[in-house]
RNA sequence: GGCGACAUAGCCAAGUGGUAAGGCAGAGGUCUGCAAAACCUCUAUUCCCCGGUUCAAAUCCGGGUGUCGCCUCCA
């Protein structure tokens, strides 16, 4: 497949450096609150990736750090009166169950920073050994201009950097562009480690090159996340890795895009964030889900309830025909007739289309739309009903695809009370009966249960909701 | 100031040289006791604007306009 690498601004082939298994780092969340939809953005769509990459066959070691040590989180344990390391454990279990109505499944492994201490400490030393850093008052800087080529990633050019006036300066560091790879204490109840600069924490940027390296070696396939990680935060993974490692650090950098919030990038400095915990009040994981990856992954997409509606509606034609083969498959019996099998055979056309849509840089858009395809051939099959062969082998290609989207992945709930049932059979009942009016009172009821019922020429079909 | 992205129907959104996918919403029809679901038909002579290249441009080039982003914690 093909994918679009940052660093070369091209969509280049996907070759991985070890044949038999590809590597990929994901920046993780900063463990101080429920996460944004913004921020479930990289963990949908590079879960996505894994779950495309394994489909063709790849072995895949998918790595997704939490960021555990950090001032945010320092600053909200003194907020809440409890330690830093019950703030960041608890929003690591809160982490798990919104990642999972996402269908988000879990990285290889989730290194936390907290458990990186050895190994970001030796990276540091390394880094001033070097010459690459240097340490002030317990506090150790990067020596930015010493590494050549920082900048690459972003294309910015280190003079044009210095211009910028919104850089902190600190008459401490050698220039202002240096950066901290270790921070003092200082006050007594941050949370810190000790070191061979004192007591103190690492900075931000060390963390992912440390862990990466740790649990993915030198030089790692694909390092991802959102946009707006790409300058500093990656460059300045890059400029500690090869300056450590004197090797590249990744071969491919992908960047999703942003979500917005009336066009405007939602953050939580902006505070015009929705958490995916409030969203799920109105709005299943799934239709989460397939919201964000109904657009292309480096594109900006607009959040919003009414484009929220449209998810969901769209979602629901594929869960329909789903929900319809899966009533054919109770009800019907027998083989494919001809026209069937003649039709069925043109399936491989929707799976052909989605491969290629999602060979081409993760195309999930084009890929939705072979699945609309695929919805709109079956139902076009089985609208006057169909055999049981057909139904299951439509709905075996249909799961195919919607699972490597990681949609339709919850089950159906099929069983139904026996207070449900009865009145099911009173109503089939009343209609033989033509008594209509208790007819549709029953089925008003159940809708208020959250049954549907529909009449058809199988029989009636029951959708809990 | 530097770097970058985007602009396609009422809405969302693919398409990067060969004559506008798909979805939502809407209209009409078929099926149904009525629905639901589904199927069929219709809904952009046109892709922000102006030039240019070409037999051919939404797609390439130049110039505008507009929106957003990074350069500061951020996915």
């Amino acid at each position: 497949m093909k994918i679009y690498n940052t660093m070369t601004k091209a969509k280049e082939e996907l070759i991985p450096i070890d044949n038999n298994e590809i590597k990929i780092y994901v920046c993780g969340p900063t463990v101080y609150n429920f996460f944004h939809i913004g921020n479930a953005r990289p963990f949908v769509v590079f879960d996505t990736l894994r779950k495309y990459l394994a489909y063709r066959g790849q072995n895949v070691k998918f790595v997704q750090n939490f960021t555990d040590v950090d001032d945010k989180i320092i600053n909200k344990s003194r907020e809440e009166g409890v330690s830093a390391n019950d703030v960041s454990e608890k929003y690591i279990e809160e982490y798990y169950k919104d990642a999972a109505a996402l269908n988000v499944k879990k990285a290889d492994i989730h290194p936390k920073v907290s458990e990186h201490m050895a190994e970001i400490i030796d990276f540091v030393q390394g880094l001033i050994d070097k010459g690459y850093a240097y340490e002030i008052d317990g506090d150790v800087y990067y020596r930015t201009k010493k590494f050549k080529e920082y900048g690459k990633l972003s294309k910015q050019k280190i003079e044009e950097l210095e211009l910028g006036a919104r850089i902190e300066t600190s008459e401490k560091k050698e220039d202002p562009l240096d950066f901290a790879l270790w921070k003092a204490r200082k006050a007594a109840d941050e949370i810190a480690w000790d070191s061979p600069w004192g007591m103190g924490r690492p900075g931000w940027h060390i963390e992912c090159s440390a862990m990466a390296k740790k649990h993915l070696g030198e030089t790692i396939d694909i390092h991802a996340g959102g946009q707006d990680l790409a300058f500093p935060h990656h460059e300045n993974e890059i400029a500690q890795s090869e300056a450590e490692n004197g090797k590249p650090f990744a071969k491919y950098w992908m960047h999703n895009g942003y979500i917005t919030i009336d066009n405007e990038k939602m953050s939580k400095s902006k505070d015009n964030f929705f958490t995916v915990r409030d969203i799920l009040k109105e709005y299943d994981g799934e239709t989460i889900r397939f919201f964000l990856l109904s657009g292309h992954y480096r594109n900006p997409i607009n959040f919003s309830d009414a484009l929220m509606e449209q998810a969901k509606s769209s979602l629901a034609r594929i869960q329909n025909a789903r929900s319809n083969l899966k009533h054919l498959i109770e009800t019907g019996s027998g083989q494919m007739s001809g026209s069937e099998k003649a039709a069925y055979e043109t399936f491989d056309t929707y799976k052909d289309d989605f491969i290629k849509a999602m060979d081409d840089d993760l195309n999930t858009a084009d890929a939705i739309t072979a699945i609309f395809e695929l919805v709109t051939a079956i139902n076009t099959v089985s609208k006057n009903g169909a055999s049981k062969e057909f139904a299951a082998s439509a709905l075996n290609l249909l799961e195919e695809l919607t699972g490597v989207l990681g949609l339709l992945q919850a089950e159906e709930e099929n069983s139904i009370d026996s207070d449900i049932a009865a009145l099911v059979e009173e109503r089939q009942q009343a209609r033989k009966e033509k008594n209509f009016a208790r007819s549709d009172e029953i089925r008003d009821i159940l809708k208020e249960r959250g049954i549907t019922l529909k009449d058809t020429p199988q029989g009636v079909q029951i959708i809990k909701e």
